[in-house]
DNA sequence: TTGTAAGCGTTATCAG
DNA sequence: CTGATAACGCTTACAA
């Protein structure tokens, strides 16, 4: 244990051990061809010295950081920070280290993202993120950094992929709204770039709504809880708006319009119904609790993890992984 | 635009430009002495060739690797993910990178994360966690590493902290709940191991009602929304505990309590009272809501890693800084 | 089994 | 203003 300012290098361990430093360094690359004489004489003055090697150097030399990048647009949503734990998990595991990325939402941090990334040397990378485009991952791979890529249909040479789908579970919610013959026209709060996810929703709503000749409406609203409430308080002032089924973004959207609708004395499920589509659990702390469509990050940031190891490990034999969200029902909505 | 695999370096570049390295490393790193033309033609094979300077090769030679080490028990709690959200972006703004460490609220990682920061060569760190020790952070800082500590008592040569200040509006509101003459008892949740923020708080907790001569209540449990809720449907099915004023860890617990009180009939507030010491925005979403003590998370995030740039360029004045929880009422209280 | 020496891709100190 | 050349701390053939 030392206590001045500059590292102890390898060097000077050898220096002190009375080897030479390629001996040091087969002692911390556990390489068998070392006498467990020496090992032992090596081992003890790293401890004397408290010697711990320089990552860097070793990357530089070996060209593997044992760094993944993990690209996504903030680490201040539920489901992100979800995925994040698992992932963080999983690189425990595999001795990896996580470097974080945000784009906050916007192409231009996304393009010097990019940058970032390549030069920061990092082995691999996840990417959940919906400014980065098919190209940019590509671009990416070209700097000889794989990746996998969570919701988005990418694949490649060094490129595999994590798809969510939703259409099964949402169509089928749909039809069985009106099935349980509902009148009142269903509506879909459209949040503007919000990203693939929703969008991906959005489409199989309106489809569904015309295989079924049934009325429909958008509301556009922001991915704010509190400017969603505001929005719906006056929103629920008109009688018309009183009955219906709200399909939102994620949990804090769909707790907006809940909240908003209880709070203005409006009964949930009997008048109003409400569904998130990201569902965290969130969704059963609120009261009345509510349906969502639930994926389990956590599940998703280990698989994805263990894909990029067997992707770097050229050991990958599925390049892509779907998951089906799955429609846990609360009190929000009458079935 | 290549596609080749290995990385294009700055010796190429220098070749296809017809210079030398020295020239290209003076064109990226913006150093004024260097001709337009040369600059120009210099960038231009840049470009043509992709070139992106390697990090880890900028880092060992300049001995900075522009890379901040965070140190946190998990990414899965709401008010981390927040401070991690404030700290990304200031890094951002500074052009520092973040690498993640996670310990998972145990020791044995703790211990090995410790090594894992001193290899990965971070220029500095940020640390929120509870099993990391004034040892170990003085460990870190000999590897000339400087840290800012988040909620523990820690200063240094290299060592700056923040500390969160909740004894005056804790030790307040327990004077004003027993003022306005109330006789139940106020109860603490007990929740093992859950560090300090909360351990200083229950001495406060059980200073104040010492000094005031009043009974307390100690209730056991779980950091876990689930089994605190269950507990309590259990709990509250003794009717002698159907009255009183909880105080619990954080939001999740809060609301288990708020729910499983709800759910069996009991009225909030006018038969139970509940607080939540680390309020986040759902102590809003809930209903009734939760009154709270509430620390912006972000804002400590942005303030921590300003001090460490500052700490970082030798160039802090304040070694310390002191952040007030505030207390904001919902309707889990009477007043 | 161990040591020597040539990289890894930069920066930085000299001369020129 | 530009070009050699020696670090930076480590790994890894190749020799011994």
């Amino acid at each position: 244990m030392q206590n001045l300012k500059d590292r102890v290098t390898i060097y000077q361990v050898a220096q002190a051990a009375g080897v030479s430093l390629a001996t040091v360094s087969r002692v911390i690359n556990k390489s068998d061809s070392v006498t467990p004489a020496t090992r032992k004489k090596v081992q003890d003055t790293i401890e004397a010295l408290g010697y711990k090697p320089s990552g860097l150097a070793q990357a530089l030399a070996t060209n593997r950081s044992t760094n993944i990048g993990v690209i996504i647009p903030s680490a201040n949503y539920v489901y992100l920070a979800n995925m994040l734990s698992g992932i963080t998990e999983v690189a425990k595991e595999k001795n990896y280290t996580l470097t974080l990325f945000t784009t906050s939402h916007s192409r231009d941090e996304a393009i010097s993202t990019i940058e970032k990334v390549i030069t920061a040397h990092v082995d691999g990378t996840i990417i959940f993120d919906d400014q980065l485009s098919a190209d940019d991952v590509t671009k990416i791979a070209s700097y000889n950094v794989p990746s996998v890529v969570i919701d988005n249909k990418i694949q490649g040479d060094k490129v595999c992929d994590i798809r969510f789908s939703y259409d099964t579970a949402l169509e089928r919610l749909i039809r069985d709204y009106y099935e349980r013959d509902n009148q009142n026209p269903m509506a879909f709060l459209h949040v503007h770039n919000a990203g693939r996810l929703l969008g991906r929703c959005e489409k199989v709503f309106l489809k569904t709504h015309e295989a079924l000749g049934k009325d429909y409406r958008i509301v556009n609203c922001r991915d704010s809880y509190t400017q969603t409430y505001n929005q719906f308080q006056e929103y629920f002032k008109d009688p018309s708006n009183q009955r219906g089924f709200y399909i939102c973004y994620r949990d804090s959207i769909a707790a907006a319009v809940l909240n908003a609708a209880t709070d203005a004395g409006i009964k949930v499920p009997e008048q109003v119904e409400i569904l998130s589509l990201v569902g965290t659990k969130y969704s059963y702390i609120v009261r009345p609790t509510l349906t969502a469509m639930h994926i389990d990050m956590q599940e998703v940031g280990k698989r994805a993890m263990y894909m990029l190891t067997d992707l770097l490990n050229q050991e990958l034999v599925n390049k892509t992984a779907k998951i089906e969200a799955n429609l846990v029902l609360g009190q929000s909505t009458k079935n």
